[in-house]
DNA sequence: TCTGGGGTCCTAGGACCC
DNA sequence: TCTGGGGTCCTAGGACCC
């Protein structure tokens, strides 16, 4: 069996957990720079404030329903799921961490009969116990029906208590059919509107299509959920999840049709990606560089663009990286086009110290000891004192972040002081 | 004025190989 | 008159997830 135990209104969850004060009132949190809504509590999602919903917009609504607005706390909400997820361990060996607030479990060898409502129910209390964050469990055969189970439980608090356990063929049914394909796991807009031309409208009336229409109008992706939804597991449980890319884009705060200024933020883009490979102990033989103009402003030409390079030799190096992304720009820029967004994707990543070596083409070794002292100056003296010279030295680059919650649990400053 | 960011996986087409 | 078959790799783009 599979369990997907998945943490309620996350952010919001958590800065309630060091905020008593935003118990029970509505709270929204905003995406980086202060952007779109991104998480709402339950009391924010009924006064009507919707997800995605850009904040200079909503600024007013806000205000008028008391709802407390705060900017992402990253810092805060990964040691968060990091501590959920060590309780979770507790609970059986095999943890795949979805995302930051949702992981499968899988129990393996467990008795034919055994209760997993009560485990369901276990589960719950100790989290929210340990932690004082709220979740819900689904319990089921296959990874895309516990996603199914758990939205039952979500769905239904009162009636399941925020457990439920698909383990009959009857519940299977019942759930599949109460569920509308919109809502599935790996269902979104684009399949959507293709399954309801065939009048599919459930989960239920999805896994009535045949097996080799599925196959030849999608991929094997849906034919694998497809599957996974009739009860046949499909689906593994993936542990050891090791980064298959590692990406920093943004977009700018005006639109800049100057190659120039392009080429300074790919700049920095591509250094901050080589800091994030040398932390995690990788290197990178692909560089994607994107740039896309404003799709909110309809009147200006559009474009969209990427380029990918690969590098024969493998690399975390931030001037090699550098290099070649502000190298790759140039052909994705259009002349005259006004740009809004940029990134860097680094891909085709391998541990640093074991890679296959090329005999010809290999990095200056100096770099080696380069990007050594460059990290460890910048951890020294923060804010980014060493750059590379194709960076703005003058820009400090930092996000709108208006409305942040103190460090509370990974910043010795920030701990709460408790009066006696 | 202000509309996020970081991931995964799959496919199609073209170039190239033998 | 009849003009193959089986591969790999690269690139761009699209779908999905949270």
């Amino acid at each position: 069996m599979f369990a997907l135990v998945d943490c309620n209104n996350f952010y919001a969850s958590c800065e309630r957990v060091f905020n008593p004060n935003l118990q029970g009132k509505p709270i929204a949190i905003l995406s980086n720079n202060d952007g779109c809504v991104i998480s709402r509590s339950d009391e924010a999602k009924t006064v009507g404030l919707p997800m995605g919903a850009p904040i200079f917009k909503w600024e007013s609504f806000c205000k008028a329903n008391g709802i407390s607005v705060l900017s992402s706390n990253y810092p805060l909400y990964g040691d968060m799921s990091s501590r959920v997820m060590s309780i979770l361990k507790q609970f059986t060996p095999d943890v795949e961490l979805y995302s930051i607030d949702e992981s499968f479990l899988e129990f393996k060898n467990f008795e034919e009969d055994y209760n997993y409502d009560d485990y369901g129910d276990k589960i719950r209390k100790q989290i929210l116990k340990w932690t004082g964050i709220p979740t819900c469990v689904g319990v089921a055969p296959t990874k895309a029906l516990s996603k199914v189970a758990n939205k039952v439980a979500r769905k239904f608090p009162k009636e399941t208590n925020g457990v439920y356990v698909i383990d009959s063929e009857e519940k299977r049914i019942k759930a599949l059919k109460w569920i509308k394909i919109e809502d599935v796991w790996g269902i979104g807009r684009g399949l959507t509107k293709r399954l309801k031309l065939k009048k599919c409208k459930t989960a239920f009336d999805f896994t009535q299509l045949s097996d080799d229409w599925i196959r030849k109008n999608f991929s094997i992706t849906e034919w694998k959920l497809k599957k996974d939804l009739e009860g046949i597991p499909t689906l593994q449980l993936d542990e050891l999840k090791t980064k298959r890319a590692i990406a920093t884009t943004r977009s700018f705060d005006y639109t800049y049709d100057d190659i120039n200024y392009i080429k300074e933020r790919i700049s920095t883009f591509a250094t901050s990606c080589a800091e994030k490979l040398r932390k995690q102990g990788s290197s990178c033989h692909v560089i994607i560089v994107l740039l896309s103009s404003d799709r909110h402003k309809k009147t200006l030409e559009q474009h969209r663009g990427s380029k990918i390079v690969s590098i024969p030799f493998p690399t975390n190096s931030s001037l090699v990286i550098s290099n070649e992304a502000v190298k790759a720009v140039t052909s994705v820029f259009k002349k005259g086009v006004k740009y809004k967004r940029a990134g860097v994707i680094v891909s085709g990543l391998v541990p640093t110290d074991n890679f296959q070596l090329n005999m010809f083409e290999y990095e200056n070794p100096k770099h080696k000891y380069l990007m050594h002292a460059i990290d460890g100056l910048n951890t020294k003296y923060g804010d980014y004192k060493i750059k590379i010279a194709s960076q703005d030295l003058k820009r400090t680059w930092k996000m709108r972040q208006e409305r942040l919650s103190p460090r509370y649990t990974t910043n010795i400053n920030d701990i709460i002081k408790v009066k006696c």
